[in-house]
DNA sequence: CCGGGAAGTCAACGTGCATTGACTTCTCAT
DNA sequence: ATGAGAAGTCAATGCACGTTGACTTCCCGG
C-alpha cells in the first residue's frame, strides 16, 4: 500500500528495436506468467511489463490474449523430454523431482502450465490433441511393446498425479517422510515399466 | 464457450420465502458452476440465476465469492468415502471407476471441482487445509502404520493422477486396452497399500 | 388486523482488464 | 541526409463482474 514506487530499475540495456527479440521476450514472459497464474489471472499488462514491452505490442505480434496463450502453449511442449529418461534411473529421478518443491526446476513450470491448461474447461480442448501427440505418444514409444497404449495411460496418469500433488503440497518433504516417499515412488515407477 | 446457458427452466414452484432453502439452492448451484467452470470463470450472477435467487443474497448468506467458494468446497468433500474402501476390493473398484467416462458417476463431478480448485493458484491455498483434513487424513488413518504419512502422499498423488487422466481422456477405453488398464491399475493400487 | 423484521429485488458504482487506434521515435536504404 | 515504414508508446473506450445499499414484499406473532 504505502510502498513507494520502486523507482525505475532502469533496464540495463534499453534493447535495440528488434521485433524478433521483443516477440520472443513477450512469449517467454507469457509462458512464465500463464504457468504461474493460469490463463484467467494472468494479465497482459504484466506480461508486457515483464518483457519490457508495451501491451499494444502483444496485439501487434500475437493478436490477443487467447492467441498468445495458444502460442505459449505450443512453445511449452518439449516432445523429446521422454528421450532423456534412462530406464535404469528415471524412476529415482522422478521420485526425487517430485519430492522437491515446485519451483525447484524449470521442467516443473512447463508441466504446471500444461496442467493448468488441461484442467481449465476453456483451454482443455486446445490441449487434448497436443497432449495425445506430444506427451502420450512419446511415452508410448518409449515403453514399447504390445500393451503400450494402456500402460502409457497408467504411467502418464501416475506421473500427472505426482505433479499435482507437488503443486498442492504446502510444506516441503523432509527427513524420514521424504525418504520413504522417494523409496516408494521409485519402486512404483519402476514397476510401471516392468 | 458461452453456448451453454442452461436457461432457467422456470421455477415450477415460486418457492416460499425460506432462507434455508435458498441458501441451499445457491450452494448447490455454486458447486455445479464452480465445478464446471472453475473459480475465475464462474459468475455470481449465473450462480444466483441457477438457484433462482438474486445476487445480493449471495452476499447476505455467504459474504462474497471467495467465501461461497470455500463453503462449496467444504460441502464437496465426503470425508467418509475412504471408509467405504474394502482392502480386498478397493483397488479393483478404483481401477474400474477410473476406466469409465468422467460423466459416469456423480463422484466424478465433485472431484472435478476439487481438481480445478487444486490447480488454480488462487484457490489452491484454500484447498490445502481441506485436503489435509478431509482427504489425506482419512487415507492416512486407513493406511495406518509407521510410515503412513509418506505412503499417504504417494497413494493420494496416484489417485489424483487418475482422476486427471480420466478428466482429460478424449475417447473411452474399450476392449483389450481397457482390460490391461484395469489390470495394471489394480495391481498398482494394491501394491500401494502393501 | 397490523407492524416489524426477515427475505428478496433493483439499480447503481467501481474496478480491473483486454482491446484499439492514433501518435511518436527510431532505423536503415537510398 | 532524409523520409518512409517499422517498432514502440500513450491514453481512451468499453465491457464484465463483484460489491453494495436502498427499496419492496412477504410472513408471522401479538
Amino acid at each position: 500500500m504505502s510502498d513507494i514506487a520502486p523507482l525505475a530499475p532502469e533496464r540495463a540495456a534499453p534493447r535495440k528495436r528488434d521485433a524478433e527479440a521483443t516477440r520472443a521476450a513477450i512469449l517467454a514472459a507469457a509462458k512464465a506468467q500463464f504457468g504461474r497464474l493460469g490463463y484467467d489471472r494472468a494479465v497482459l499488462r504484466d506480461i508486457a511489463a515483464e518483457a519490457g514491452a508495451d501491451v499494444a505490442l502483444i496485439k501487434r505480434y500475437f493478436g490477443g490474449k487467447e492467441a498468445l496463450f495458444t502460442e505459449a502453449l505450443r512453445a511449452s511442449f518439449r516432445p523429446d523430454f521422454v528421450q532423456e529418461w534412462d530406464r535404469a534411473t528415471f524412476a529415482h529421478e522422478i521420485a526425487v523431482m517430485m519430492a522437491g518443491a515446485p519451483a525447484d526446476d524449470a521442467r516443473a513450470h512447463r508441466f504446471q502450465f500444461l496442467l493448468r491448461a488441461a484442467t481449465s474447461p476453456t483451454t482443455a480442448p486446445l490441449l487434448n490433441v497436443a497432449i495425445q501427440e506430444r506427451f502420450l505418444a512419446p511415452i508410448r514409444d518409449w515403453l514399447g511393446g504390445e500393451d503400450a497404449p494402456a500402460r502409457t495411460r497408467v504411467l502418464a496418469a501416475t506421473f500427472i498425479g505426482f505433479l499435482v500433488e507437488r503443486l498442492i503440497r504446502a510444506e516441503p518433504l523432509t527427513g524420514r517422510e521424504r525418504a520413504i516417499f522417494i523409496a516408494r515412488t521409485t519402486a512404483m515407477f519402476e514397476s510401471l515399466v516392468a
